[in-house]
RNA sequence: CGGGGCGUAGCGCAGCCUGGUAGCGCACCUGCCUUGGGAGCAGGGGGCCGGAGGUUCGAAUCCUCUCGCCCCGACCA
């Protein structure tokens, strides 16, 4: 492609709206253009690279045995209320109404649909196992887009779905999903991490999610130090430990902590760790009951671990109002002394104490709370979040360590949730009817693009891994109103396309500053720089982007040499000369 | 949803408080000059000042309402 004749709108300065660098990069590389919040146009370059991932996509989905499909976008309501989601989903499902008022929604995903597809024309367990995919615009209407491509409303998902008679056939497509998908990210050049994930509300037995790491995540990942330990935060267990009794503890005393309400004040001034403090929460379920839920001061609620315990769909902090009236003790000084209502202690409460508690009255605090003495809990449970330093729950030896990601990929176990409530059955070698067993099957294929500039890029541009380049080499033309520069360059501009290799050549009739400038912030691995320095001595300057290396290639090899290296870098997934990230 | 901020040329911004002919930088067009790290000179094009109402002789500026966009907030007990 010829730049002069290519549209590619860079832009000097930052687009004052972009907060991540990904997005500033995308925007700066005339790769996308924001058109509405959350939703994009994808421009030439930036489209080139979704292609390319998605290009990986289908090789390492069609290579584990998936077929590809395509779904419709706009959905009827029916599927939805089959499966009771209509009502559920809530406000990130966009509905809309046809002209004969009948109701839609734009597909955030695609469970009902993939799900009457296959009861329609699946009879047999001869026809199983079965595994389709497809790579699709979806439509979430996020209550916060934000971020660029890494949370959009309109976003491209590759979206898969297994068909099995049984829980071994799930298990066995789930794991060669999970296997593909090391293999996807592996390939984009991607340094990930595949960590256990809560199921959600969808249920089911297991679930991983794939996270690239990067500081911008929005996800904070546990792993361990020693072992392959890895989770998101929402599902990383807590190591339980031994359950100490404290029965020589003086008596129960008030204290008077006027003005302190919240934990840090009221260690302070009572001069004791917060881990000596036991704090209250309360919560409110969507059942409208209202939970206390009991955790040593300097520890996290976990509200997802909490949902799963309580076997609730929602749940909130209550109100001060609603504090108050239902426990009938002042916020701030709330305890699990003489609680009105249920109490969920997380399991560090049995492992500690006596406690300082609040003492249900303003302005008091109570030394010495003993468990079992003083107070009783309904049941305790692993409540809390994870944090660094934690022992591992799954080894001895290991450490908690804290990471932050980006989730590209979640690999899913349905079970039989969908195909039960849409009646998407089979007859077994028995003649009997089964319903089917489920799994699903995730990549956001902006998003995992996002996330690579978000790892490679630096502070004069983007760093493409190799193969997720749009282009693999740019050929800058230092003059090219010199026949001599020109006549070069166009030369091996040629006879890198005759080799297979995509490249970008800048012919335009700019000053040499500005096109070095723009090399460096599209950041094609490979940069040829055609001048004449270089040319009287019967070369062309050759530098690698990740690492700076220049090299003078002479003409005649020039092609050759270069179309090898791009294909060793296309081969490992990883960039010669970088550090393998 | 709550709180805050911002909408002025393709991009980044000033002007608004204190109403009086809409500006700057970059980008763009023409010419000259220049060609190894975002040059220089000269000339030029481009605006419903987000939208609607109001106040006023007069509104980018003041008031009201709207729409859009961005940021912060779901641990505080």
């Amino acid at each position: 492609m010829r730049y002069s004749q290519y549209l590619l709108p860079t832009l000097r300065e930052t687009p004052g709206d972009a907060d991540v660098v990904s997005q500033q990069l995308m925007m700066r590389a005339g790769m996308i253009r924001k058109v509405a919040a959350g939703i994009y146009d994808y421009l030439p370059l930036g489209l080139r690279a979704i292609r390319r991932m998605e290009t990986i996509v289908r090789e390492e989905m069609n290579r584990a045995g998936a077929i590809e499909v395509l779904m419709p976008m706009v959905v009827p309501a029916e599927l939805w209320e089959e499966t009771g989601r209509w009502q559920q989903y809530g406000r990130e499902l966009l509905r809309l109404k046809d002209r004969k008022e009948t109701d839609f929604c734009l597909g955030p995903t695609h469970e009902e649909v993939i799900t009457e597809l296959v009861r329609g024309t699946v009879r047999s367990y001869r026809q199983l196992p079965l595994n389709l995919y497809q790579i699709q615009s979806k439509f979430r209407d996020e209550i916060r887009p934000r971020f660029g491509l890494m949370r959009g409303r309109e976003f491209i998902m590759k979206d898969a779905y297994s068909f099995d008679l049984d829980q071994a056939g799930v298990d066995a497509a789930y794991d060669r999903m999970y296997q593909a998908y090391r293999r996807i990210f592996a390939r984009c050049g991607l340094n990930f991490r595949a960590v256990e994930a809560d199921t959600g509300n969808i249920g089911g037995s297991s679930s991983h999610e794939f996270m690239v790491l990067a500081e911008s995540g929005e996800d904070a990942i546990a792993s361990c130090s020693h072992c392959e330990y890895a989770a998101n935060v929402e599902k990383a267990e807590c190591r339980p430990q031994p359950v100490v009794c404290c029965d020589d503890a003086p008596p129960l005393e008030q204290v008077a902590t006027p003005g302190r309400k919240a934990i840090g004040e009221v260690a302070e001034f009572l001069g004791v760790p917060a881990s000596a403090t036991a704090k209250a929460l309360v919560l409110i379920t969507d059942g409208g009951e209202a939970v206390m839920a009991l955790l040593r001061g300097d520890h996290e609620l976990n509200p997802i671990k909490l949902k799963n315990v309580l076997g609730c769909a929602e749940l909130e902090m209550a109100t001060d109002e609603q504090i108050e009236k239902l426990t009938g003790a002042p916020v701030g000084y709330l305890g699990p002394v003489g609680a009105q209502i249920r109490v969920v202690a997380d399991l560090a409460i049995q492992s500690g104490g006596p406690w300082i508690t609040g003492a249900n009255v303003s302005d008091a605090h109570l030394r010495n709370s003993v468990l079992g003495r003083d107070f009783t809990v309904e049941r305790f449970a692993d409540i809390r979040n994870v944090e660094a330093g934690d022992p591992c729950p799954r080894c001895a030896a290991g450490r908690i360590e804290m990471w932050r990601g980006i989730e590209v990929g979640h690999v899913f176990k349905l079970g039989t949730k969908y195909s039960a409530a849409m009646r998407a059955t089979v007859l077994d070698d028995q003649g009997q009817e089964r319903t089917l067993v489920m799994g699903c099957y995730g990549i956001g294929i902006g998003r995992t693009v996002a996330a690579a500039i978000e790892q490679n890029h630096d502070d004069k541009g983007i760093v493409w891994p190799m193969p997720l380049a749009p282009f693999q080499v740019l050929i800058t033309l230092v003059n090219p109103k010199d026949e001599t520069v020109r006549g070069a360059g166009e030369q091996l501009y040629l006879e890198l396309q005759q080799r297979g290799v995509e490249v970008l050549l800048d012919d335009r009739d700019e000053r040499p500053g500005s096109k070095f400038a723009d090399a460096d912030l599209l950041g094609m691995p490979l940069r040829v720089t055609v001048g004449s320095k270089a040319l009287a001595e019967g070369a062309f300057e050759l530098q690698e982007r990740r690492s700076g290396a220049r090299s003078l290639l002479p003409l005649a090899e020039a092609a050759d040499r270069i179309a090898a290296q791009v294909r060793a870098a296309l081969a490992t997934g990883i960039e010669e000369g970088g550090d393998g990230r």
